[in-house]
Parts: structure tokens; C-alpha cells; sequence
DNA sequence: AAATTTTTTGGTGCAATACCAAATTTATCT
DNA sequence: AGATAAATTTGGTATTGCACCAAAAAATTT
């Protein structure tokens, strides 16, 4: 499943914060324990839990209680497109003159205020990049996108 | 009086709707009153009032209660660096695709979390352009980081 | 099964942003 | 000048995002 079966979002439904919990769980892949990501993120365990809650009220994970969160369908065709807006945001800033690390950290500090129109705006204009600066990047719902201009 | 003279800043200072207040202080010129900040950033006056209190503190403006604003020279200077970040940004969009009000627009979202050294070295990158889709750029601060690279 | 660890709950706090009503100051109009 | 109107400020309240702590609850380990 992608995003391409989501096209009703607009990237900016979600805070900077939580954006940061989604693109861990992606990428840590499977069910993500609270502890888990309270240490990655360096927060209280408690900030995590009520992060989760939120989120998967929201319906972007599933979490079952003392066991650990998943992304739904949607959560994951969601955070593709996180992922994906990261990518595509660092790798556009490297031609500018930042190095790889300067472009991904500054990019963590505004990405969630890039909506999802400007996103496959810039993709297709650079030609769908198929690598970014930090890991590969999918274009499934970019494509999409362009299939049917 | 220009940003170069105050170098001892990141660009991350201030909130996003801070950052509307002066720029629009700047744009406008001399003396600002306080309903007119209210009807062109569409708040009540006395959220209005409250914001000018707070840039006041940390002096960006001089505020004579009941009369109006203006820039002190740090704000001014500050916000020079604000508007060359709000062009260079919408400049930089609408090489990938985005017309200059798409550009524009994104970037007010989020132009607030993107740092000075981002933003000097973009605008090298770019040749220090002249001319953004919003109006002229200045680039004294840039230009002077230059000279002794 | 008892002890330990993990997770959640409930409470609190702060920053940013906004509104409203009431008070104050300034400006305008007889 | 005095009354009225307009602009501004003050004080109070609310929401959202994000964070912490202490205590309770559940799961795991020994």
C-alpha cells in the first residue's frame, strides 16, 4: 500500500513532533515499543505515550496498550510521503551548497511546514530523484501524480 | 544600518508570526500603528499590542504606548535578514516548478525555521541575485560574509 | 510469586497564538 | 472646552504543541 490511495491529504495535518515519531517508526519497520522511541527521541517515556495516543487516534498507528505501536495503512502511505519530503527537501538543498548533514538538519527543522503540492512540484521538476542524501526515495505517489497530470 | 553589523545571530529567533509583525514594520516604513498591524495580519488589537510588547523586550522596536512602533537599528537590521530569507526562499521555489504566488505562500509557512548560514549559503550558490519574485534583494550581510570567506 | 522494568495516567508547566470585555488614552466634533 | 468617538492597552481566558514528574498499572524477569 501507498500513499497514491491517499491523495486527500495536504502534508501539513501533523506537527513537527509528531512527524519525528512517524518517520522513526517507519523506518524502524514492524511494532516499535514506547521505550524505544522515547530514548531515540530523548523524551519522557510519557511524552511518548500520549504522542502514540494521539497519533493513533488520529489514525496513523494502532497501538495496543503495554505492547508497542504499528503504523496503519494509512500511516504508513502517510510517512512514505514524510520520508519521501525529507529526502526530496535535503537533497534539493545540497545543490546549494550545504553538505549532506547541514541540509538533513536543517531540513528536520521546517519540513513539516512543506506541503505535499510543493513536494511533487519540486520531485517531478528534478526528475524524481531516485537517491537523497539521506537513503533511497520512492516516487509512488509522485508518479502517480504525474501518470495523470 | 545594516545586518552585517550584528552578526551574533542564527535566524531562529523568532516565531513565525514575529517574523510577519517586522516584516510588515519594514515593508510599511517609519511609524506603525497598531490597527493597522491588526487589519493587515487580521488579529485583534490586542494580541496586536501584546506582540509589539514582547519584540519591544527583546528590542527589535521602540514602542511608545498609544502611538505606534518602529524599528530599533538591531530590527531593522534583523529584519533585513528576514526579508533577503523570505526572497531567496521564493526564489529558490520557483526554480522547481512553483509560480511566485505558490512560492510566496509556501514559503511564509515555514521561512521562520530556516537558519542565516542556510540561507547565506543558498544565496551565494545562486550568484547573489538581485531581484526575488517578491520584490529587490539586499544583500549586504551576505555579500560581506563573502569578503573575508 | 516476588522483584524489576516498562508503560500509562494524571497533574503541571511553558511558549505561541488568539479572543473578549473593560479600562485608558487619544482624537474629533460640535 | 467638553462630550463623544476611536484607538489602544490591560487583564482574563482558551487552545495547541510539547515537555516533565510522580504514582499507578501491566508486563517481564528472576
Amino acid at each position: 500500500m501507498n500513499e497514491k490511495n491517499y491523495p486527500e491529504f495536504t502534508g501539513l495535518e501533523l506537527s513537527p513532533r509528531k512527524v519525528d515519531y512517524l518517520k522513526f517508526i517507519l523506518e524502524k519497520g514492524g511494532t516499535v515499543k514506547t521505550t524505544e522511541i522515547s530514548s531515540v527521541l530523548k523524551v519522557d517515556p510519557s511524552t511518548t505515550t500520549k504522542t502514540l495516543n494521539e497519533l493513533a487516534s488520529a489514525g496513523y498507528l494502532n497501538h495496543v496498550p503495554y505492547r508497542g505501536v504499528d503504523l496503519t495503512e494509512m500511516g504508513e502511505a502517510y510517512t512514505q510521503f514524510l520520508i519521501r519530503r525529507h529526502r526530496i527537501l535535503s537533497l534539493l538543498l545540497t545543490h546549494y551548497g550545504l553538505s549532506s548533514e547541514e541540509a538533513c538538519s536543517e531540513v528536520l527543522r521546517f519540513e513539516a511546514f512543506v506541503s505535499r503540492d510543493a513536494i511533487n512540484k519540486i520531485c517531478s521538476s528534478m526528475g524524481h530523484p531516485m537517491f537523497g542524501v539521506c537513503g533511497e526515495i520512492s516516487h509512488e505517489n509522485c508518479l502517480h501524480e504525474e501518470k495523470h497530470h
